[in-house]
DNA sequence: CTGAAGATTTAACCTTAATTAACCGAGCTT
DNA sequence: AAGCTCGGTTAATTAAGGTTAAATCTTCAG
């Protein structure tokens, strides 16, 4: 099946490596643009399937950016990200063409969901079948990251909503570094104290279910985040 | 077949957005105009098939507007949309040649239906087939949300209207995340305390109904929204 | 115009996810 | 080794949502 192809405009190169990762692992083909100006060159040149849009770019603004994009394909899905959230920016971006708006900071989940009902509501019906079976089988161990079950040696455990979708970024890193600031960027949207202690409780909790697996551990890397060995 | 042409005049940003998305993704075509002397420009320029007028607006109020459109088209169908709910404000607005008065809140769904009865009363006799047919088949399961009934493996219900736009909504996102504000907005409106409350009930309802049924189920996802498994 | 049935909302009480707080220990820094 | 920061852990708190029942609003037959 062909991959939906994303249009990324955005300028702050952290956040744009984490939205980049989060879209592509979720199956899009994605094109980065660092500014307003190359963002409209790979626009013409990609023909993009959705837009999304960073308010603020050196070049040029995603506002004039979006209202080129609408003269030229008055039919494509934009999605504006803001760090303002004051109306009248909202009615710019939708003066200018965009179809949704989504205030900084966000999470990849909250920008998937908005993403696929924008993509159906324009007739794109793709949803390939590898984006939604989320299971995986580590060890004796399987998670079914859709309905949130967890089934280790000694028995199954319905998770929480976030306890599952950080097992699941665990596991997508899987004998790997996953980052602390990026798993607080994908699930929470932003870097704050307060997350990250709520992140710690989370990380206790999956390490409790999975004190049981003798082959299965969670290690931290002071300042750097966490490693899944299994 | 060719789009039914709407003209929306609204000031207030947060609606006009989610009322234009609505009536786009419904197969409409909409002019959107910020105040009501933008609204008579556009009304003057794209000769709209009906008109959506907020009463409310900077410039040129709702009634002053219909009368002008009035004189220009006695033919033309008007829904006026009002915070205020006075009689004499309902009579005022037929009196300047409206057809139909709306209270805000109002949802999206209440505003479809009695566009589509005011442009059939008017001789407007659109609506493609494939809007109209709204069944879904989901395990052993059907819903027809235009009858509103529910066929299960037990039994077949009666379900309300609200209950039926909830599962309808549900479904349309199935194995998905349903945003718990994007539902509350699309059936009532406005994501306000009671409203979720009242959402609260349904899904209730709901579940009673569905737990005759082992492989679906209606999982919520604290403080995001509602994933029907199935 | 009235009352009954059904739909929806409001209320009350309860469960649990998620956040915040508090305290602790391991490792880095100087 | 003292001091500091990061993260581990557990407990307390907050707030979202589940559930059920009562109140209210609508509709429609009689």
């Amino acid at each position: 099946m062909k991959k939906i192809k994303v249009l990324y405009a955005e300028d702050e190169p952290f956040l744009a490596r984490i939205v980049f990762d989060g879209l592509s692992s979720s199956g899009y083909e994605v094109n980065l643009a660092l500014d307003g100006q190359l963002a409209w060159m790979q626009f013409q040149e990609n023909k993009p399937d959705i837009c999304i849009l960073d308010i603020m770019m050196p070049q040029k603004d995603g506002y004039t950016l979006a209202a080129e994009i609408r003269k030229s394909d008055p039919n494509i899905p934009i999605i504006f990200l803001s760090a303002k959230a004051l109306t009248e920016d909202v009615v710019m971006g939708f003066k200018s063409g965009g179809n949704d708006y989504l205030k900084k900071p966000f999470s990849i989940d909250e920008l998937l969901v908005r993403m696929e009902s924008l993509l159906k509501r324009f007739g794109h019906t793709q949803k390939d079948e590898t984006a939604m079976v989320r299971k995986y089988e580590f060890r004796s161990c399987e998670l079914d990251a859709l309905t949130q079950k967890l089934k280790t040696s000694v028995g199954e455990y319905s998770l929480s909503y976030k306890e599952t979708i950080l097992l699941e970024l665990l596991l997508k890193n899987r004998n790997n570094i996953l980052e602390r600031e990026h798993a607080l960027i994908k699930i929470w949207g932003e870097d704050s104290f307060y997350n990250g202690r709520s992140m710690d409780v989370f990380m206790a909790h999956l390490r409790k279910l999975l004190k049981t697996e003798p082959e299965i551990q969670i290690m931290s890397l002071r300042g750097v985040g966490y490693k899944l060995i299994c």
